[in-house]
DNA sequence: AGTTTGACTGGAG
DNA sequence: CCTCCAGCCAAAC
């Protein structure tokens, strides 16, 4: 498995994000998985965290596996919460219900 | 060029 | 359910 390369890998992680539809949900390493690179959930992050704001793209879509939000981003969960999205008590998203299935 | 750093993940306790 | 942690891999030091 060769390495990817960062410009198109990030390009490919942000053609992703930009389709998650209002009051949807998709984890790091789902959208790892949908762009052909199954183990860099952890480099989806670092680009997802880095996307220029000009791209006006959904990131508060995206959170871990568990549904949980991004550390250090409280307004993660209102923009989700304004868009319909739940949370459980244990403040996770209910992945069951708000997983995106792009089919 | 070696080490540290994450918007991660799955599993163990 | 929660915390801790090894495995993860390129970017940033």
């Amino acid at each position: 498995m060769p390495r990817p390369d960062k410009k198109i890998f990030y390009q490919d992680v942000y053609s992703v994000v930009k389709e998650i539809p209002r009051g949807k949900v998709i984890s790091y390493g789902e959208i790892a998985c949908l762009i052909g690179w199954s183990n860099y959930s952890r480099m989806v992050g670092a680009a997802v965290s880095k996307a220029p704001a000009t791209l006006q793209l959904p990131c508060h879509r995206v959170v871990n596996s568990s549904g949980r939000t991004a550390p250090d981003w409280e307004e993660q969960r209102i923009l989700l919460e304004e868009e319909g999205v739940l949370f459980k008590a244990n403040d996770c998203v209910d992945m069951k219900i708000f997983a995106w299935e792009w089919r």
